[in-house]
DNA sequence: TAGAATTTTCAGAAATTTCTGAACATTAAG
DNA sequence: CTTAATGTTCAGAAATTTCTGAAAATTCTA
């Protein structure tokens, strides 16, 4: 369990940035070196490397395993259980990428949908309705897109990330293609 | 400074969701009363409506200004600042899309640009350097699509998000249109 | 089934973040 | 310049989150 100190830095500064991807200090430590660690480890591993409690490193497997971005694997003759950042890169980020979205997304739509429900029973309420309104409907467009792109192959996720400028010539041939007809799905 | 029951739900379920968006409780909440309320508020009515201290009150506009998602306005003969969101709600969406990009794009990138100056001193390193290498490339790509996500045109960027199924069709089209050149920018 | 190895749980400790409110700073008006 | 209105700051209090470590639970082996 030697680290060098590239992958130190690397740890590190994943823990510092595991806040904003959703996950606490020491979670994001573990998770980057699950990521950047070429075998798979087991949680006296973790512990040891990233200084921490033992129960510690139980909680931060069961929340990684909760965002489906490790995988268990055993080795013969060894009871411990060892853990490996579940797939490529691509395959982590494809995943963050979704479980970020439920988390941020999904109980925003719902309550929103909810609050739609009721009837404005004055001015004040009908112009809030209608700010809720544009929201949601934002909302549930952003949804559906970050759909789209999830649902997307590898290949065509890549030539569409480098298009660059180039979508906007694409979607004005499409126009001209396809005008006057409506076209999603 | 009433709120309709509706108005104070939406408020609060900002406060929660505030932390998963980056911001915490109380600026959650002051921006969405801002965003859902049709006139001006200033910080005495804040801190009224959300039953905050005055003092938290400016801390939050500040930290509003900085996500450049409030304005400022006054009103002739009151000394007082007022505050709106800044801007139609597309507007809010792009400005936290850009502002969530720098901070959890941006230091990333810068760091691990760093890590791979580093010559690699052995076969660990290397591998881990190749690692580093992956994520780097993947985020740059990510970034870049952010960026052209960010200039493109409201209208473009409704159709685009608009497309679902429609943008493997597209891409197909536009291999077909333009196979063996390359193409961003 | 006993017991050793391993993992999980969770109460309280530690660390971190957020919030308050009083002191201070700034601004505008007289 | 003085005063009153408003805005800002920041030390410490309060709230929240994270972490530890010992006890409990589980799992495997013999």
């Amino acid at each position: 369990m030697k680290i060098s100190s590239q992958a130190q830095a690397f740890v590190l500064h994943f823990g510092e940035m595991g806040s904003r991807w959703g996950f606490n200090r020491t979670v994001g430590q573990m998770f980057a070196l699950l990521t950047i660690h070429p075998s798979p480890l087991n949680a006296e591993q973790l512990a040891q490397a990233l200084k921490i409690s033992r129960g510690n490193v139980s909680m931060g497997l069961k929340e990684l395993q909760a965002w489906r971005l490790i995988e268990l694997h055993h080795q013969p003759g060894d009871r411990k259980d060892y853990f490996t950042a579940a797939g490529s890169i691509w395959d982590l980020a494809r995943t963050v990428f979704e479980e970020r979205r439920k988390r941020e997304l999904d109980p925003t739509l719902s309550l929103l949908r909810q609050l739609l429900l009721n009837e404005p029973q004055d001015e004040q309420e009908a112009q809030a309705q209608e700010k809720i309104q544009e929201v949601y409907s934002l909302l549930e467009l952003l949804e559906e897109f970050a759909n789209t792109l999830s649902k997307l192959e590898h290949n065509d996720l890549l030539k569409l990330m480098k298009l660059g400028s180039g979508i906007v010539k694409l979607l004005k041939l499409k126009s001209k293609l396809t005008s006057g007809t409506s076209n999603s799905e």
